[in-house]
RNA sequence: GGGCGGUUAGCUCAGUGGUAGAGCAUCGGCCUUACAAGCCGAGGGUCGCAGGUUCGAAACCUGCACCGCCCACCA
């Protein structure tokens, strides 16, 4: 089998996943037996543009579904799109400025079909998109917020609530985008903070005498002016309570009134009131009984009310009225004041309170219920730590202004008689008024925020308010994994609107992904031109890199930095699993298809650690998903692949795989057999190279009902019992730091790497098993030269070797380099029986250095055993002081007391060590120079 | 004003009570027939600061500093 020597991803790419989808490996069946396992995706703008963003959410949300899907899960993920009502039309109405036309020049019903044809062209591409990353979603039940059946489900549930008298109509103080041209939601109003100025002006009484002083940081709302306000504490102030005020300009007269709200400290202590233009004003205002006068229009131009200043843009009047205040002697002073203004989230404009009739959602039950529902457990929050933010939100709700005055969305079920002006809440168009019986009768106007239709997605898409399989089966979802940035406005809405209409919640867990940030760990925005494009990164590293580096940075409760570096790492993973595979082929020239079976008690130490190795990342791995710790994952089958599988495993099968005969067929069936297991764990992070590779090594697979490719196979298990006993994991621990222990001094030594060394160790609980070294640096790691069988240990045991070694590798192994060094010094000790070859051993580091090149640095060399040595010197007094503290003896518990008492014997072996080689080299530095 | 998250090697991050870790970057040595997108080594950290709890703290508690984010009607 001839593989090129690259991986070619975008080769991989396109061969493999068109070829899942027609096979229908994603589609979702519920008829299907079988845990579910169900997701339904954030939809995307329908006109959007893939940014790292989705590209985070669907490589995570794509690595659990296809694990679950290999774990024999009916499992359905459910792709889609949004309508985004306000942020498309924006796009479409751009797209027409440039044409030097507005959507009112057009009119309504072109304008709505403009916007169906811009989704027409790019409606798609983000969905493309998002298949180019591999997402195994059932593409065959793609929605649309704006499909009949979605649409249905949102006007049931707008008729339902107001027939329940949840949803209202009200004059209320909402916030106003004078560019979009209608009503917001709090949420849609972003607040920034910019460097005004507080105007000082007095406000002189109805006589024209005197006066009391205001601060405002708008002056050009006092046209709307309905009182000025003191706190009835203010001795400076309150005897004018009652008085009349003839309001500068245009001469309104108001009164002064007082209220407990009103703050002593700040400005003058007075407040002007503007009910119609400021949202703590229309509260003052109410309390009070006060008029309401709104003095902008629909564009923020000052309207009818505004006298002498109508038309006037708000920032030209601003100008214009303090230039007339100042001229009749009213202005006393100006303050630079920084504050908080809204602006729209759309367009950055700066939002208006107005007074407006709108609908409104009322809020507090709903959200209580949804609050009850995470404090019960039913859905739960990944990391944990959001559901504070959820619960802080959810308790200070305000009642949601759904009614936009768009054109794009769905149209407000709500229709008015012409005649008699009656209200008809409903889900079809009346024919005739109920209350005169006219037919003259006109829907309203306004459409619904877009968020009121994708707070319905969970339901609508599986085919709500009709009683579907897909409901029956699909919901709850299992998960729903999004961003942070929409907690509020979607995930929230979700929980409230599922439990409404459904009395379940929508999902049992939330995963909330991180923000993806630049290598300088800002926020990636277009003004800042710091927005990479996935789409690049996936054309210079391929699909499996993208999603592979996303997954390793996704670490719950941290913001994910990009760096390039981890990308090309990404890729050189990708195709350091190609070149394990080449070599795999390379060396199953010949074999029988598939593979017979080789009995675990045939097989060789090295196989049966590198199974129970397998056996260990299968478990990690699992774990770490079934946790939605993607990041822990994603690097435990790293270090597995590369580090155990190709450094170790590899290397060790050359000799065997060279031999012929049963040690061959028995290295043979553990390479395919871990490399199967391996890719099939591989699969859901990086599908493209595991499938293009595992289609080549399937044949040699002997398993029945074999799956055709890997989204449908079986996904992996651990073995019930470890193929590696403890005593085989010492000793194979042992060869392996043996290895590096010598690789280390031969470098050390400034030996070429072709320098044969000659050596052996002997693994302490071994005693009469040893391990020969012979590296000639051609084949570094081949040398070792594995005992057929690991005799029983000896229970003699010297001081050095009281370490149980069954513990996790990474842990053990600096303690086996100690290991390793301490045999020899043991073996200098008079009362030990000498046995012969250690001395071998140190004859054979004396040869060494005999033989050390000219330019040979005994200083370096020296230096670094020195530092070596006294770091050891200080861990071992620390150690010893530790163990010898009577109050650590009474209070650690014996097994601490007893891992620590060894570490000391340990220690104390490393140090003779590292003396011992300190006075080689001193002996070598004199004998060759 | 309230709240949340973060601070560990040059960079990006693991590490929830027992000798500080990985990847990348750096340095040294290797073209060794799976892989130079590679192999073998090495250097590099008073774990933000100050207290406390503990036999023992990067980890637990308190306070502080700095960075980032969210919420909020001081005109």
């Amino acid at each position: 089998m001839d593989l090129p020597k690259t991986f070619d991803s975008k080769a991989a790419e396109e061969r493999w996943f068109q070829r899942w989808i027609d096979l229908g490996y994603f589609k979702a069946d519920p008829a299907r037996e079988g845990k579910v396992f169900s997701i339904v995706i954030p939809p995307p703008n329908v006109t959007g543009q893939l940014h790292l963003g989705h590209a985070l959410n669907v490589s995570l949300q794509d690595i659990i579904v296809r694990t679950r899907r290999m774990q024999g899960y009916n499992t359905l993920w459910l792709p889609g799109t949004d309508h985004a009502g306000i942020a498309t039309q924006n796009a479409v109405e751009k797209d027409l400025a440039r044409e030097g036309k507005d959507r009112h020049l057009l009119g309504r019903e072109p304008f709505v079909k403009r916007v169906w044809q811009w989704r027409e062209t790019y409606g798609g591409r983000i969905l493309n998109q998002l298949r180019r990353l591999g997402a195994s979603c059932d593409w065959s039940r793609e929605r649309f917020t704006l499909d009949p059946g979605l649409s249905r489900a949102v006007t049931k549930v707008f008729v339902d609530l107001y027939n329940k008298g949840m949803i209202y109509r009200a004059k209320r103080l909402i916030n106003w985008c004078p560019r979009c041209e209608t009503a917001l939601s709090d949420l849609e109003v972003d607040h920034k903070d910019v460097k005004g100025h507080l105007w000082y002006i007095r406000y002189p009484f109805a006589d024209g005498h005197g006066g009391v002083t205001i601060a405002t940081t708008r002056p050009e709302t006092m046209l709307g002016d309905t009182a000025v306000a003191v706190n009835p504490d203010d001795a400076r102030l309150s005897s004018y309570v009652g008085k009349t005020i003839r309001l500068p300009l245009i001469g309104r007269e108001i009164k002064i009134i007082a209220d407990a709200a009103i703050d002593r400290e700040f400005g003058t202590g007075a407040l002007k009131v503007t009910p119609g233009h400021d949202p703590v004003d229309f509260e003052l205002g109410s309390r009070h009984g006060l008029e309401q006068i709104s003095v902008l229009d629909g564009k923020a131009r000052m309207n009818e009310n505004a006298g002498p200043y109508r038309g006037l843009a708000r920032e030209e009047a601003r100008k214009q009225i303090v230039k007339d205040l100042d001229s009749a002697g009213l202005l006393e002073k100006i303050e630079p004041h920084s504050h908080a203004v809204g602006v729209c989230s759309r367009c950055d404009t700066i939002v208006e309170p107005m007074l407006s009739e709108q609908w409104f959602l009322r809020m507090k039950e709903m959200a209580a219920r949804a609050i009850e529902a995470v404090r019960r457990g039913d859905t739960t929050f990944h990391p944990k730590f959001w559901e504070n933010t959820f619960f802080n939100w959810l308790e200070n709700i305000h009642d949601w202004c759904i009614s936009r005055q768009l054109w794009w969305g769905h149209r407000i079920p709500a229709y008015r008689c012409v005649r008699c002006d009656h209200l008809i809440v409903a889900a079809e168009r009346p024919a005739r008024c109920p209350e005169c019986d006219g037919s003259d009768i006109i829907q309203d106007d306004d459409v619904l925020d877009t968020w009121f239709s994708s707070g319905l997605w969970p339901i609508s898409t599986l085919g709500w308010p009709d009683d579907t399989p897909e409901l029956r089966r699909y919901y709850p979802t299992s998960l729903l994994l999004t961003g942070f940035d929409i907690i509020f406005f979607w995930v929230a809405r979700m929980m409230m609107f599922g439990l409404e209409f459904t009395g379940k919640v929508p999902f049992k867990d939330v995963y909330i992904t991180p923000l993806v940030r630049d290598e300088l760990g800002k926020k990636m925005t277009k003004s800042k031109g710091n927005v990479v494009d996935p789409l690049d990164l996936m054309e210079q590293y391929g699909a499996d890199a993208v999603r592979f580096t996303l997954a390793q940075l996704a670490a719950q409760g941290r913001d994910v930095i990009l760096s390039h570096d981890r990308f090309a790492a990404s890729r050189a993973f990708a195709n350091k699993i190609w070149n394990a595979a080449r070599f795999v082929m390379m060396n199953l020239d010949g074999a029988d298809q598939p593979l017979a079976i080789v009995e675990i008690a045939k097989l060789g130490l090295a196989e049966r650690w590198i199974l129970s190795r397998l056996d260990s990342t299968i478990r990690e791995v699992t774990r770490a998903i079934d946790a939605y710790e993607f990041n822990l994952a994603a690097m435990r089958l790293y270090q597995f692949i590369w580090h155990e599988f190709c450094d170790w495993y590899i290397e060790l099968s050359k000799e065997p795989l060279k031999s012929g005969g049963e040690r061959q067929a028995a290295a043979r069936w553990v390479l395919i057999n871990v490399f199967d297991k391996m890719l099939r764990l591989l699969h859901p992070f990086m599908p493209f190279v595991s499938e293009e590779i595992w289609q080549v090594i399937r044949v040699y697979l002997d398993e029945p009902n074999l799956a055709a490719h890997l989204p449908i196979a079986k996904y992996p298990e651990a073995s019930a019992t470890n193929p590696l006993s403890a005593a085989e994991e010492t000793a194979m621990n042992h060869c392996i730091v043996a290895t590096q222990g010598l690789n280390s001094l031969r470098s050390l030594l400034g030996l070429h790497p072709g320098q044969a060394i000659n050596g052996f160790v002997r693994p302490l609980p071994y005693r009469d098993v040893e391990f020969n070294y012979e590296s000639d640096g051609t084949k570094q790691k081949l040398g070792i030269r594995f005992p057929e069988k690991p005799a029983v240990a000896d229970s003699r045991l010297i001081a050095a070797d009281v370490a149980d070694f069954r513990t996790d590798f990474d842990r053990w192994k600096p303690y086996a380099v100690t290991m390793a060094k301490a045999e020899t010094l043991t073996m200098l000790e008079p009362d030990q029986s000498k046995p012969p070859r250690t001395a071998g051993w140190v004859q054979g580091l004396i040869e060494i250095l005999v033989k050390a090149p000219e330019d040979f640095d005994f200083q370096i060399a020296t230096k670094a055993l020195e530092k070596k040595l006294s770091e050891l010197q200080a861990h071992y007094e620390r150690d010893l002081k530790r163990v010898s503290d009577p109050e650590f003896q009474a209070k650690a518990p014996q097994e601490k007391r007893e891992e620590i008492e060894q570490r000391v014997a340990l220690t104390r072996g490393e140090i003779m060590s590292v003396q011992l080689q300190l006075s080689l080299l001193e002996g070598a530095e004199s004998h060759g120079h």
